[in-house]
DNA sequence: GATTGACTTAGAGTTTACTCGAAGTCGTAA
DNA sequence: TTACGACTTCGAGTAAACTCTAAGTCAATC
C-alpha cells in the first residue's frame, strides 16, 4: 500500500511517516517501479507498536535503538527484551504516580466542593 | 526567601523560575528593598501544585489560565473547580489507556520470554 | 575602594517532535 | 498532449518548555 493509505490506516501524516523513515524508525520500506514507498502488512503492525511505545513515554531516540535491534535480528532478542522491561517498569511507577496524583486532585477538588457549597 | 532557595526546595531552576513568572503562572512575588525576589510560603505550596498539574500532563497554557482564575479569588472558585474536574477525568482515562499499554508490553515481553528459552 | 556572589533584565539559543513548502517526477484520464 | 493527483526529496519553519548568555546592580566582605 502507498502512503496515503497507510496514513489513514495508522493515523499518522505522510509527512510524519517519511520524517519517521528518516530517523530511523521504519525501516527497509519497500519501493515500487516508480520508486513510490509500498508499504506492507508487517510495517503496519510495527508502527502500531511505535505508536505504542511513544505513547507510554518513550522518545523517539529510544524507539529508533529499538528500531536497530529489531534489524539486527535473533542476536538482539535479550537485548529488546531487557529494553521493554525497563521500560515496563517505569511505565509501572509512572501510572502509580500518575494515581497519586488523581487522588491529590480528587482532594482539592473536594476542598473546593465544601468551599462552594452547591 | 530568595529564589536559590526557593529553586532548592522546589527543585526548579532560578531560569525556570522567572520563566514561570514571565507566562504567568506564579504572581505577585514579592521583592525586597533591592529589586530581589522574595518568595513567600504559599509560593512554595502554589510552586508544588503547578508541578503536580505540570506532571499529569496539564500544559503550561492551561495551568497559567488556572492561574489567573486564582487570582480574581472566590468568584472563580466553581471555574477551577471545573477545570479540575475536567482534568481529573481526563487524566482518569490517561491512566486506564496506560495501564492498557502497560499489559500491552508485559504480552510482548512474554512473547520474548518464550522465544528466548531462558 | 575593590572584589565577590547573588541577584536583575532582555533576548537569543536549544531540544523534541513534528509540519510545511518548493520544486520536481510519474502514471493515468480527458 | 496536457492536465491531474499522488507521490518524491531537501530544507526551512513551528510549538512547547525550557536554558543560557550578556551586561548590569547591589550588599557584604577583604
Amino acid at each position: 500500500m502507498q502512503v496515503s493509505e497507510f496514513s489513514q490506516l495508522t493515523g499518522v501524516s505522510s509527512h510524519t511517516l517519511r520524517y519517521y523513515e528518516k530517523i530511523g524508525l521504519l525501516k527497509n520500506v519497500r519501493r515500487n517501479a516508480s520508486g513510490h514507498r509500498d508499504y506492507a502488512e508487517k510495517d503496519l503492525a510495527w508502527m502500531a507498536f511505535i505508536q505504542r511505545l511513544k505513547a507510554t513515554g518513550m522518545s523517539l531516540d529510544n524507539i529508533q535503538r529499538y528500531s536497530e535491534y529489531r534489524e539486527q535480528g535473533d542476536v538482539s532478542l535479550v537485548a529488546r527484551k531487557q529494553l521493554l522491561e525497563v521500560h515496563k517498569s517505569q511505565l509501572e511507577s509512572y501510572i502509580q504516580s500518575q494515581q497519586s496524583h488523581l487522588a491529590a486532585l480528587q482532594d482539592k477538588i473536594n476542598h473546593y466542593h465544601q468551599q462552594i457549597n452547591d
